[in-house]
DNA sequence: AACACCCCCTGTCGGC
DNA sequence: TGCCGACAGGGGGTGT
């Protein structure tokens, strides 16, 4: 599930229903997520207000008053769902999945916030706020595609003198963070490029911005933008935190769409799919070259 | 330094 | 119906 504009739209999701909110209560239903919970994570939570909300990368924050801010990371199957518990409350639903709803986290304005994540990819730290940049997950991290700034030229800078096939210097954190195997493989076909050209190539001798590049950057921009719009992708069972299905699936033109016709007027191709590094990648042989 | 590969864990789906 | 392998949105560690 979990891209950029898949947080995004969650960090969006829970904004409403948790800032100024106070945790009230933290049950943890195991001992970790992907890792252990931090030492006395339930207690550092209890009681403190929650300052604001924001994403870095595929990483949500949580600013806590106190000056910690909580980390979690949904990694591939991870999902926040958020219930008004209020006595009365219309809406109360029942878990559909209680086996796997990991963090219960209850606000001292009824509602009750869950996390959810079947595959444990996902999860979860505290880390001073002051210097959060230096936490040793997201030190490493590269351009935000969507901060202003990140262009042709940019882009270019990222990618210059790397070997590497496209798709997978696209898909490195260091590099640009956010991007993950869907929305790569978007930008590539809508830009015409070729996931196993070298991405070096984006950039000349001197290092300049190629005509490419400048195809390349705007569709990254383009397609996050139009997805975060959209709600995100609802892939499998994936929701939004208030149960809302994202519907940018519908406007994949590659991926997961091997052996349809190519989208593009006028191209011929069909969608074809390959293993590079371990994944799928989904393009057009006809018209990204 | 930069890659390719394997693994983490669980669920689902297609083929037989 | 049931079993089994392949595969899934991420990403870290290791080995070349």
């Amino acid at each position: 599930m979990p891209e950029l504009p898949e947080v995004e739209t969650v960090m969006r999701g829970l904004a409403p229903a948790m800032v100024g909110a106070r945790i009230e209560a933290v049950e943890l239903r195991r001992a970790g997520i992907r890792f252990p919970f931090p030492p006395r994570f339930g207690e550092r939570l209890t009681g403190k207000r929650i300052e604001a909300l924001t994403r870095r990368a595929k990483y949500l924050l949580v600013r806590l008053e106190g000056g910690e801010t909580l980390i979690a990371h949904l990694g591939m199957s991870g999902s926040f769902r958020i219930e008004d518990m209020t006595p009365g409350a219309f809406h109360r639903e029942r878990s559909k999945d209680p086996k796997h709803d990991h963090v219960v986290i209850r606000l001292d304005t009824g509602t009750v916030v869950t996390f959810n994540d079947p595959r444990r990819f996902g999860f979860m730290d505290l880390f001073a706020t002051e210097g959060l940049e230096t936490h040793p997950r997201l030190s490493a991290l590269g351009d935000e595609p969507l901060a202003p700034g990140f262009d042709a030229a940019r882009l270019a800078a990222l990618l210059a003198g790397s070997r590497a096939p496209l798709k997978a210097a696209l898909l490195d954190q260091k590099r640009i963070a956010g991007l993950g195997n869907i929305y790569v493989c978007e930008a590539l076909h809508r830009a015409k490029l070729s996931p196993f050209r070298p991405a070096g190539d984006l950039a000349d001798a001197r290092g300049s911005p190629t005509r490419a590049a400048g195809a390349l950057a705007k569709a990254i921009r383009a397609v996050l933008q139009e997805a975060i719009t959209a709600g995100g992708s609802t892939l499998r069972d994936h929701r939004q935190a208030d149960g809302a299905l994202g519907y940018f699936q519908h406007a994949f033109e590659v991926y997961d769409r091997e052996g349809a016709a190519c989208s593009r007027p006028a191209c011929a191709g069909t969608i074809a799919r390959d293993a590079q590094s371990g994944r799928s990648t989904f393009y057009c042989p006809e018209c990204q070259k």
